[in-house]
DNA sequence: CATGAATGAGACTTCATTCAT
DNA sequence: TATGAATGAAGTCTCATTCAT
């Protein structure tokens, strides 16, 4: 297949970025495939053009993210030496990725776990290499002595994914906007809670 | 008016108890109210005569599901003096819950707590109460010096309610079922992480 | 058979009472059993013991009022000499009908016009009954040089008829209550325009 | 945007005819949106591409034709010196309305006119529109001498108005299908009748 | 007579998807 | 590519009527 020309590649954009606002205010579900050809500006049928169904479209915009999201954590499991830092890294990659779209969080983290449930299982493999990705990352902080051994890696990759997904849920969910020092407390306090406990 | 009978009463659990397998089986917004009935093993429009609507239906489970997980909350902030007693509780409370009637743990959390944004805000509120509950019991144990004061009350809470969840998810979307055992030691694990975190 | 007991026979009435005040409230269509049935203050399932159908009850109520309607007309013409005052009779017959009970009045002219199209011609022919019987008036005023006979018998009853459906109407859509006087004043000129026509 | 293309147009315009027909055949309540569908020769889903509900296609046939109406009489009210003619002009225009299209007549009368409390009030005020006219063409001829003032113009709108639609009920109910010559006579007698009464 | 739970056919409306232009 | 008219299956909710008590 030849490489889709720019102009088309950009209206394919155009309307997976409409998706994205679309789904987040409404819900993947009450959206219909006419608010998004609204919202991106083009003509109803175009929609179906570039994508066979409104599912693809969710499905495109999780994909996209999350191989994004699992290459995010190799490379913060191979820029850092510590397990600790690796982990900030990987929470400091996913709160600046809803700092930077906050909407298309908002649909990857609420409309694909709930779609998951709904339709096929096909996303959950993918959500389970990012937990294995993290569970490798304890186990070898486990070997080396620098995690301690009484919680299994998968149940601390659990922990890990469960606290930052929780954050951003609480965002979402917020009516109040969210201030920019907040991302970076939460970063923070991200990994203090997860490698140091609530004891201390 | 009086208390409704006994035999009319019973007839509304029934269709609640059907929802429940319904919803967990197909999501909310693909289960047909006909799937209800069905279920039920009632006619169709004997649903609406207990209900005025399918959505009020899943209002219902959650609503009187969340009431005695608060009154639980409550109950082991009481019946314990350590923070993390408190906490262990409410963990067994909610694992134990899901042992019980996991259908009906994943009806809530796959369709309403992680879904809070497409109903209206009022459930949002009843989810925040429990937050409330156990960023208090946080904020008491950090005045007597249990917890640390690094992390904020309320972000502990997060960090607690968001592993809980997580925990509950993994078990939903697994494709095997969940031993005795493991239901016992991911009580303990969950307090554990939570406590003394990765690092011990 | 039997006379139905007092008791019963009051029970109906409160019931096709209630359904009066029903219809006009809220048109047939819109009107639903178990409105009548809180309106009658009685059990939804007695509607049914009493009336066979809603639509039943719409019948009774137009047959009732109807056949009340031609003896009143019989009498009129029974009890004037000038065809002038029996017409004056009849409208005033009706426009008390209306001041006594509007609601009735409403019930009967709006919705039983309707219905005589959506459903059988069940009523049609009761209807023409009192055209004829004005027709007939007017055919003997005619004959005895009261009348001029350039209008049809028939024709003056539609104009009759019309004119009296048409002052009611106008009452029963006006958000304004009608006066006393205004009653007065109106049999007075529904006579006065009938009889003597506009150029006078 | 745009004038809607001719093609489109004529669709809307088969879907608005269609209606015509079934709503006179089986009265608006009674009428299936699927019955329009099927009149109309075309999908279901089409009859709301072009509408939004099927109230608001008895709307658009009651407000088109009725500002037809509005505006003949306007024109009988110009084009005539003596207030009789523009009362015959007025009365053939409804008369031809009937014999050109009598479906149409018996919705626009039994359906909207008759049954205007039902829906909004928005008709109401067009219908008293047309009864404006008319007492503003009679309060006219009261000023010139030409009319007596004993009747009050509203009055005398009713009367005409009443006896028109009276006539047209008439019709309507009829078994038998109306002659070209009733047409004409009734024209000339609707006239005769307001101008002169039945006393002459 | 009286009650109101139970039934289930039906109607409106929505909207994903297709297709002719 | 692009448009938006056209299709029709499906789902929610209503409500007249029945029936067991």
């Amino acid at each position: 297949m030849a490489a889709p020309s720019t102009a088309a590649a950009e209206k394919r954009r155009v309307i997976l970025d409409a998706a994205v606002r679309v789904f987040a205010r409404q819900g993947f579900h009450t959206s219909r495939v006419s608010d998004i050809a609204d919202q991106a500006g083009v003509a109803y049928g175009l929609v179906y053009h570039y994508f066979p169904s409104k599912e693809a479209i969710l499905d495109t915009l999780f994909l996209e993210r999350w191989e994004f999201m699992l290459s995010a954590i190799g490379e913060a499991d191979a820029a850092h030496g510590a397990a600790r830092e690796k982990l900030r890294a990987i929470a400091a990659f996913i709160v600046d990725s809803y700092r930077h779209d906050p909407e298309l969080m908002k649909v990857i983290i609420v409309e694909v776990t709930r779609a998951a449930n709904t339709f096929g299982r096909t996303h959950l493999e993918k959500i389970r290499d990012a937990y294995r990705l993290i569970a490798e990352i304890v186990a070898r902080a486990q070997r080396e002595g620098a995690f301690r051994s009484e919680v299994t890696p998968e149940f601390a990759a659990l922990a890990f994914y469960g606290l930052v997904e929780q954050v951003l849920t609480g965002w979402i969910f917020d009516s109040a906007p969210v201030g920019d020092d907040q991302f970076e407390r939460s970063k923070r306090m991200i990994v203090e809670t997860i490698c140091r406990g609530l004891e201390g």
